[in-house]
RNA sequence: GGGCCGUUAGCUCAGGAGGUAGAGCAUCUGCCUUUUAAGCAGAGGGUCGCUGGUUCGAGUCCAGCACGGCUCACCA
């Protein structure tokens, strides 16, 4: 089943039959890897081009092709044969005939196999059964599928097998490939998006001194000749703030953050984010960015507004808007009885509502809040709303009024200094965006970075460092700026009804197939 | 980390209430010049995830372990 596992005699039996034949179509004067060849069209062209085509007027015209691919059908008939041959995303049939190749070419066509790669030329005709297929006229080998491809009909479907080995998963399984496809689609557009108003793409530290930007748990490595510990980065947050103190008032990355915590079907330890900054500007901004982003990018890759997820039909023409407290009374589990905004706005309140829906989830198996007995009231609330509310954001959610507790970055609500000018986007249950106005009081950030230090003493491995640069960069003056996080892979999931985010990471992290050996 | 489920031929899957392993595709041999999950006739291919246990006898029952899936928890 895999590399690792010793070869069974049918393993040995079809690699040898494969060898075999390899030595065979050596012997015929064929080099057994041959550097390249020079085709004129694909698989997918011709289909495009000549499905109108009919059977007379291909045979009139007798259009000359020249093609290569990988061999995914065959049907011998003696001294005949059809096979379909794949440019990767589609395929084409292809006619082999010994009174058209010659008897050297039929020689070599009958040692291929299913999964060999080809070249082909000919021209194009239709059969009795009007599919556009290649009459051949001369085959080229150039290279053979040591191993055999899994079975034609059903695919890969071994989950495991598909991600530990997506090269095969990607040939036999065409909606593998569509999905990915997708993604680039996906993240094209969100560049082009940003590039035509004004922002540039830049690239800031994946190895950090310091792990800053997010609340997670880091990834470390070591630089020998610095003799120095660095962190894979959690986020580029506060490298591209600095970009905003230089001057580069919009800014955007597109790349990877590292997490060294639990891998779900959302979440593997390393994901694509995007994130932009923007400077004279706030979070209300934002909010109405995301929308156009979100609605536009849905309208071009999933064509329309509406996007069908896990049996679920999301709409992208008009988002929600729910304060964190509101969201928690509007999505109260016994809808006779919630408790009032303004009882969430005292730590009592918010303590007799996390006992109350406690009882109340105890019964059933929904989520409970879990909080100590010293938790602050934006940490209920931050918890009240995850218990109650946050999987019932199935629609395109903002909700907006954080507390200041979980939000060391963000900037303070004029009015209410306990609340920061925050926003997070759900859609179908998961967390899609995060972003606020930022943070550009020096006094403030060491004060809040302070605050974060005593959450680390006191156990929290995920409260966010000081960060002295940062603070210094801050004091030169920082404008008012509003920036933002949005999950590429989740959006990708969403708009390829995918759900789990392995199916959107071409390679996701597993554990080794085997063990290493401890000596 | 907890719960549930899975692991049998290269692939996709059967194996009732323990009795020494089956199918289709793939492979091999033969036939076949318009097929398309081509067809016909025949053949080979298995450490039943690993290690123990129960039993006269284990793919099947029990325990532990490994890997994976779903889910809960964790995680913004």
């Amino acid at each position: 089943m895999t590399e690792s596992t010793p070869p069974t005699a049918s393993d040995i039996d079809q690699i040898a039959q494969r060898k075999k034949k390899l030595e065979q179509i050596i012997a015929l004067g064929h080099s057994p890897y041959p550097s390249k060849f020079e085709w004129t069209t694909t698989a997918s062209t011709l289909l495009k081009e000549y499905s109108a085509s009919t059977k007379e007027q291909l045979e009139t015209q007798k259009i000359p092709v020249r093609l290569a691919g990988r061999l995914m059908t065959i049907r011998g008939h003696g001294k005949a044969a059809f096979a379909h041959l794949s440019d990767g995303a589609q395929r084409i049939q292809i006619y082999v005939r010994l009174d058209s190749v010659g008897e050297e070419n039929f020689k070599l066509f009958q040692l291929l196999d299913v999964g060999d790669l080809i070249g082909a030329s000919g021209y194009l005709f239709r059969t009795k059964t009007n599919e556009l297929t290649v009459h051949v006229d001369q085959l080229t080998f150039l290279a053979k599928a040591m191993r055999p491809l899994p079975e034609k009909w059903h695919g890969l479907t071994d989950v495991e097998a598909r991600y530990r080995q997506r090269y095969l998963d990607l040939i036999v399984n065409p909606e593998v490939r569509e999905t990915f496809v997708r993604r680039s689609q996906i993240i094209r557009f969100i560049r082009d998006f940003f590039d035509a108003r004004g922002y540039i793409e830049v690239e800031t530290p994946m190895m950090q001194p310091l792990a800053g930007g997010a609340l997670a748990r880091p990834f470390v490595t070591h630089h020998n000749t610095l003799d120095m510990d660095l962190y894979l980065r959690i986020a580029p947050e506060l490298y591209l703030k600095r970009l905003i103190v230089g001057g580069l008032n919009r800014v955007y990355e597109i790349n990877r953050n590292f997490r060294n915590e639990g891998i779900s079907t959302r979440h593997n330890p390393e994901f694509t984010m995007l994130e932009f900054y923007q400077a004279y500007s706030d979070y209300r901004e934002l909010m109405d960015l995301t929308e156009e982003l979100l609605r536009s990018v849905v309208r071009e890759i999933v064509g329309g507004n509406i996007v069908e997820f896990d049996g679920q039909s999301i709409s992208f023409e008009k988002f929600d808007r729910w304060t964190m407290r509101g969201a928690v009374v509007r999505f109260w589990r016994d809808s006779k009885s919630p408790p009032s905004v303004e009882s969430l706005q005292t730590l009592e309140g918010l303590q007799a509502a996390a006992k109350s829906h406690n009882a109340a989830a105890a019964a059933t198996s929904s989520p409970r809040v879990e909080a100590g007995p010293d938790s602050s009231p934006g940490q209920l609330l931050g918890a009240l709303f995850e218990a109650v509310a946050e999987k019932e954001l199935i629609q395109p959610t903002f909700i907006y009024e954080f507390p200041v507790e979980l939000s060391p970055l963000s900037k303070r609500n004029a009015e209410h200094p306990a609340m920061v000018d925050r926003f997070e986007l759900f859609i179908a249950g998961m967390e899609i965006a995060n972003a606020f106005s930022e943070l550009n009081d020096p006094a403030d950030q060491k004060d809040r970075f302070e605050q974060q230090l005593r959450m680390r003493e006191g156990g929290d491995e995920e409260a966010h460092q000081m960060d002295e640069d940062y603070i210094r960069a801050l004091s030169y003056g920082m404008p008012p700026t509003a920036g933002e996080g949005i999950g590429i892979d989740r959006i990708t999931m969403l708009l390829t009804n995918s759900k789990s985010i392995r199916d959107v990471i071409l390679f996701p992290l597993m554990r080794p197939e085997k063990p290493a050996a401890d000596s």
